[in-house]
DNA sequence: AACCCGGGGCT
DNA sequence: AGCCCAGGGTT
């Protein structure tokens, strides 16, 4: 039997029960990929149906205002997939009808899309013969035929595409693109394979060769920067605070956080005082805080690590625009932030 | 080709 | 705290 007709045969028995298997609407199907992008089905699986819920169409999606996209987008992280995935439904709603563009090479023009989630889209909806490349594959195929180029070099997709494109079955596309990433997601998992009860094990070059531990290959990424972020969390005498938008291009953008001030490294109490007095917002008036947090909190993204304080400030009253404590919660802030207004008691 | 973009889980 | 996981976009 076929390396891709035995694949089919492992998925039919061993499949998971997903929403999104449930369907070929291509704009459920898309959501559902966006969302999975760098992310496990449990995490995703709640914004999913929250999505769902609350943008049944891409026309509904379409005439959301980005805020209430990033509001349920909160805590899922990497945030350019919400606002692409925004931009793409007023895109499609806008310039093409509300008609889901139907072939891998249109799927690609879509913000957010790139090669896997267009072979995904193409293939589960409308059976074009578009190998999807992800992490599973990478690892199902690196390990099976013994490739050690590494998966993330471009030498790396080329050589991995191709085999994909080799393997794909051609009858059947959208199942052997599902098999092989449920097949790498639940049995040729990254750590502890179930390699004793593996249908491929006799044919396996990594198995074989013992190298299950070493395969796929990875270029290791640079170290993650330290940063020093301190959160200023206004109190005025009429119970506001104080959100700031974040614009630009580093991390969280479009989310709000509190008022910050970035330290070359942590604040002690005569530190911070320093930098308050110098803080426009406080300028001239007095006011009286308390250190909420005396040990950092550190949230770890890929490539910072953000040692964090917040610093809670009373003040007669804020000379801009404020926001009622009890609205704090309506807006799109990082998880960081979350996590913080979740356990103040305002 | 190198770097940026979040967050969660496991040890 | 240190490690792993996982697509797309930008420079």
């Amino acid at each position: 039997m076929t390396f891709s007709k035995k694949l089919i045969n492992w998925y039919s028995v061993n499949k998971r029960d997903l929403p999104w298997r449930e369907t070929k609407n291509p704009y459920h199907i898309w959501l559902s990929e966006i969302i999975l992008q760098q992310t496990q089905v449990n995490q995703g699986l709640p914004f999913y149906d929250a999505f769902i819920t609350n943008f049944p169409s891409v026309f509904d999606l379409a005439a959301a205002e980005e805020s209430e996209v990033l509001k349920l987008w909160q805590g899922l992280g990497y945030y350019s997939r919400a606002r692409n995935l925004h931009a793409s439904a007023k895109y499609v709603v806008n310039e093409l009808d509300g008609v889901f563009p139907n072939t891998y090479k249109d799927l690609l023009k879509l913000k957010g899309v790139g090669d896997y989630t267009a072979s995904a889209i193409a293939s589960f909806c409308f059976n074009e013969v578009a190998p999807v490349v992800d992490g599973n594959v990478y690892r199902v195929l690196s390990r099976y035929y013994g490739i050690d180029t590494p998966i993330n070099s471009s030498k790396g997709a080329k050589e991995f595409k191709a085999l994909a494109q080799e393997l794909i079955d051609v009858k059947n596309p959208s199942d052997y693109n599902q098999a092989i990433m449920e097949f790498g997601a639940i049995q040729c998992k990254p750590k502890s394979p179930e390699c004793v009860v593996c249908p491929f094990q006799e044919s396996c070059v990594a198995f074989n060769t013992n190298r299950i531990g070493e395969l796929p290959v990875k270029i290791k990424s640079a170290k993650a920067k330290k940063k020093y972020f301190n959160f200023l969390v206004f109190i005025d005498d009429n119970g506001n605070t104080l959100l700031e938008k974040r614009e630009g291009k580093g991390i969280w953008q479009n989310l709000y956080q509190f008022p910050l001030v970035e330290s070359k490294s942590n604040l002690d109490a005569d530190a911070f005082e320093t930098e308050l007095q110098a803080h426009d917002l406080v300028k001239g008036q007095a006011y009286k805080w308390s250190q909420y947090n005396k040990e950092p909190i550190v949230h770890k993204l890929s490539h910072q690590h953000l040692y964090t304080t917040f610093w809670v400030v009373n003040i007669k009253a804020l000379k801009t625009e404020v926001i009622p404590v009890g609205r704090i919660r309506d807006y799109a802030v990082p998880i960081l932030i979350g996590n913080f207004i979740e356990s103040f008691n305002f």
